[in-house]
DNA sequence: CACTTCATATCGGCG
DNA sequence: CGCCGATGTGAAGTG
């Protein structure tokens, strides 16, 4: 038997059966009536009502409501999870340490429990995401721009690793930085670290970050050149890159959106 | 009965379950051997496993293995949930638009469903936030720096609404910017962002967001203060700071850790 | 709707 | 274990 599941069980029943499937490292769902406090990072108090409680072998605790995405309340993997009978309700207790961090559910009823054994693939295979892209440009480098060279990927730098880095026509030095999906300001900001840092490792005057300083325009352009490859920008991203004098390329991860 | 259950169902017992669950607008648990695909904002493929397929009656759509706080597959709310029998699999596809995209589980082997009414509370109390936070500093402004008043909160600039404006004791304005937890670089680029917004706007020449430009140690101060207010910073945020000419000051949303 | 920012974000990779 | 950045991030607030 693969499940084993209880209906309107006694805190007793349900209890015993929390213990073997804890014993046993299956994955419980409970529901019922309910209040649920949470002290750690931060902390939360909720108060009675119905949900449903996911506990896993790993360690994760999930109280679900009946909306959203979200866990109304939660534990991360690595937890533990033990369970009582206290003052005539069934507690249920999740906690872990680093950092110090307590979920406990009292149920006033446990209106259905099951616990599964769980086999079978984990592995999701997913398309679309960065590295997508990353490959993308790497296969064909024009998408970037004529004649770019890509050099090296996460290549280091004083702010971190760099998405792409390579050499335009003119051998002039180029970051890139990618992303899957449209973004904001905060993104141009990313690239902006990796050319400064950059700018400094090379010994590059460049024209700083700070826009109007008068010498783009013409002749004397940055010695290390930013680009940013995203499907699209928000228009205070498009403000913050013309002011970084950095390009924009417009790229999806798949040749479709 | 709050909570309809079956063991076992056939793919047709658990349809009609599904359909009557879905009318009744019941959070539904579904537990068996399934294969999942997902295409949308990217694409994804996921073999066959036992798996806890979660259905709510706002839309959204959970795919839990037994690791992981995380679903591995999902559908947000608003989508659609509608079940079928095809080909000796009982197929469950939930799908939206906007963007479009749709979650398909297939189920050879259904275990257990679960169709639960759910009643009660979803209202979360939450202590330690940014809001706290920020409460705390209206409340005690000497925490930030002695002498320092705050004179507003999420006042408008070029790059959006910065989280507390105020003067310092010599009456400089000065740009708060409040984080609950330790930071790294990004927040330090934020902060850079709304300082030289309100630069722009009063007029300010400063001294501009560069480094090294050699007049600010020494008399010339910038006219426009930053101050990043957080637990903690990483080196690499205080480099950043330190270059921007920007303080931090340690402070929890709570008063003890 | 799009844009921006917060989150008990979670998660994975690297040093 | 801390730092850093991606995520099909999600969710809330605002214009």
């Amino acid at each position: 038997m693969t499940v084993t599941s209880v209906h309107d069980p006694s805190h007793r029943e349900a209890l015993w059966e929390l213990e073997d499937a804890f014993e046993r490292g299956d994955l419980v769902s409970l529901f019922g009536r309910c209040t649920v406090s949470y002290e750690g990072r931060a902390a939360s108090d909720l108060g009675a009502g119905d949900r449903l409680l996911v506990l896993k072998p790993d360690g994760a605790a999930l109280v679900h409501t009946d909306e959203g995405r979200q866990p109304v309340n939660w534990q991360p993997p690595g937890s533990e999870h033990r369970a009582a009978v206290r003052e005539g309700r069934l507690r249920v207790v999740s906690s872990r340490t680093n950092p110090d961090e307590t979920l406990t559910v009292r149920f006033s009823a446990v209106e259905q429990l099951s616990a599964m054994r769980v086999t079978g693939g984990r592995d999701l295979e997913l398309h679309g995401s960065e590295e997508d892209l990353r490959t993308r440009i790497l296969e064909r480098p024009d998408l970037v721009e004529p004649g770019f060279e890509p050099r090296e990927t996460e290549r280091p730098s004083g702010a971190g690793p760099m998405d792409v880095f390579g050499v335009d026509a003119d051998g002039t030095p180029v970051v890139v930085e990618l992303k899957r999906r449209r973004v904001g300001p905060d993104a141009v900001g990313q690239l902006a670290r990796y050319v400064r840092a950059l700018r400094e490792e090379l010994g590059v005057e460049g024209d700083g970050d700070l826009e109007g300083e008068g010498d783009r325009d013409g002749e004397s352009a940055p010695e290390v050149r930013g680009v940013l490859v995203a499907p699209s920008v928000t228009d205070r991203a498009a403000e913050r890159l013309a002011d970084r004098g950095f390009a924009h390329v417009a790229l999806e991860p798949a040749p479709d959106g």
